[in-house]
RNA sequence: GUCUCCUUCGUCUAGGGGUCUAGGACACCGCCCUUUCACGGCGACAACACGGGUUCAAAUCCCGUAGGAGACGCCA
């Protein structure tokens, strides 16, 4: 057994970005992969924007992509009074001290040096302040360690350096009492036996100001491994305004969850010419070497085509039930009887279920409206030939696929016609539009008579 | 502004001094298959940001330049 212990910490002030559902699946493969701990921790001490729905929702969304955890999660409020403990100890260690600086103050010194064209930086004015001044509500800051330089030796950057000059006294603990992130994180990390921190590059430079808390207590720093952030296709951050930046937002755009994670998965890291990657093959094979050190943009073609990969794959059953939800209504056992039955044939036409779902409508009930495409195989010639379909239709027995084309196909010949005159016409009247799986197929699954109603209801339609 | 990171086809990437006239995938385009649309098959287009070094040899190592990103909170 491993001692490698990783952590997934969100915070449940949203629902999750899909950059954090490559943190947490990085971490995850990491963990896995060496027969580690992966664990939770929902960061909610920021209580104004933190909501139950929130943590549950996700919970529900690290479940749908089955990526599992050890342990009880962490709630990290619950440890608010040790992580305020461990501030006022290194008070009386002298590490820390308390700051009667007012915000006011503050900023107006920040507004100064940026005025003057400097980087601002707390002057330390209160450093000497080891005592609580009654009726007053301090903050406590860490004494950073100003000389010198701090390396990081980062998983996936490589050595990362910076002057300790750089450095300044972080608040620890707020003037309400309440830890901020820096302190609970260093905190919670120790205490949860973290030794690889793996999160997003925007918390690179934090990395030297929690060394700074690590080295103050006196605890082992664990690994770092900062892996890049994923950007919208113009380069920009991804958001909303993308069209989708949520593991939500896929799930209800009919991604497939192994599809998504084999996308997030390639995304910043690969293994040789390999594209599509199970799950045991990601375990297998997921390091840090081949994790890369450049930004990615986020490429919906390829999302898809994955996804239609992913559709392919899954069986009929289990594609039926997956689209469900999706569905505006219940199906009733002929309409399932239907949809799986043709189901080869439609998965293979979409790229993501709500495409399916847009498909499957044809054996949901006959076309509710004609799309204006149908009027080029609508003209008097086509509606006598779907006559002659009709009365095809009615001379057969049992509707089979190839025995139905093959006496489409005579009939086409005997009218010296092209099969697709009358294919299309057909499509038309079953369809409602020109696009469908074949003709044939979707005869003999509706059966004789939704054929011929619909074939009817085609023909009334058009001869006005 | 200061600090840190990044830079190979449109996109994701392979590449760790010679095997690179730079490979794969997606997208795009063309052809084949074909009752439509897809699937599938075949093919075309397409990149080492720029400038200096080091070396017999550089996409690969070093230094600059440019561009991009992130951090600089009593947010997380």
């Amino acid at each position: 057994m491993s001692h490698i212990r990783v952590r997934f910490a969100p915070s449940p002030t949203g629902v999750l970005h899909i950059g954090s559902v490559r943190t947490a699946l990085f971490n995850w493969l990491f963990a896995r992969h060496n027969n580690g701990k992966f664990l939770l921790r929902i960061e909610d001490t920021d209580k104004l924007r933190s909501t139950e729905e929130n943590t549950k929702s996700i919970f529900e969304i690290l479940k749908w992509l089955e990526i599992d955890w050890d342990e009880e999660p962490v709630i990290q409020s619950n440890n608010i009074e040790r992580h305020k403990a461990v501030a006022e100890d290194l008070v009386k260690q002298g590490k820390a001290y308390y700051c009667y600086c007012s915000p006011e103050e503050l900023a107006a010194k920040k507004e100064e040096a940026l005025k003057a064209g400097k980087s601002y930086k707390y002057d330390g004015k209160c450093r000497g302040c080891s005592e609580k001044i009654a009726g007053k509500n301090p903050v406590i800051r860490l004494k950073a360690d100003n000389v010198g330089r701090t390396t990081v030796d980062d998983l996936v950057q490589g050595e990362v350096t910076i002057e300790n000059s750089q450095m300044d006294d972080l608040v620890l603990l707020r003037s309400d009492e309440t830890p901020t992130y820096m302190l609970s994180v260093v905190v919670d990390d120790h205490d949860m036996g973290v030794t690889h921190v793996i999160r997003g590059d925007d918390h690179l430079t934090n990395t030297f100001r929690q060394i700074q808390i690590y080295r103050a207590c006196n605890w082992d720093i664990p690994r770092f491994g900062h892996i890049p952030l994923i950007y919208g296709p113009d380069g920009a951050k991804l958001s909303k305004r993308h069209g989708a930046a949520s593991a939500q937002d896929y799930k209800m755009l009919g991604y497939l969850p192994e599809a998504i994670s084999n996308y997030l998965l390639r995304l910043g890291w690969s293994h040789g010419d390999d594209e599509v990657i199970t799950r045991t093959q990601a375990i297998e094979w997921f390091d840090f070497d081949n994790v890369g050190r450049s930004p990615s943009r986020f490429d919906m073609a390829k999302l898809q085509n994955l996804n239609a990969h992913y559709m392919r794959e899954r069986d009929n059953k289990s594609l039926l039930e997956y689209m469900k939800p999706f569905l505006q209504s219940e199906l009733d056992a002929e309409q399932e009887r239907c949809i799986l039955a043709g189901m080869d044939s439609l998965k293979e036409r979409a790229k993501t279920i709500l495409e399916l779902v847009d498909a499957v409508q044809i054996y949901m009930g006959a076309p509710g409206r004609y799309d204006d495409t149908c009027l080029k195989y609508a003209t008097p010639q086509h509606l006598k030939l779907l006559d002659e379909v009709i009365a095809i239709v009615n001379s057969m027995k049992s509707l089979n696929e190839q025995a139905l084309c093959d006496k489409v196909k005579e009939l086409a010949k005997n009218h010296g016609i092209k099969l697709v005159e009358i294919a299309q016409a057909i499509r038309g009247a079953l369809c409602g539009k020109l696009i469908s799986p074949s003709v044939f197929e979707i005869i003999a699954i509706l059966g004789k008579e939704r054929t011929l109603d619909r074939l009817r209801a085609y023909i009334k339609h058009y001869q006005n």
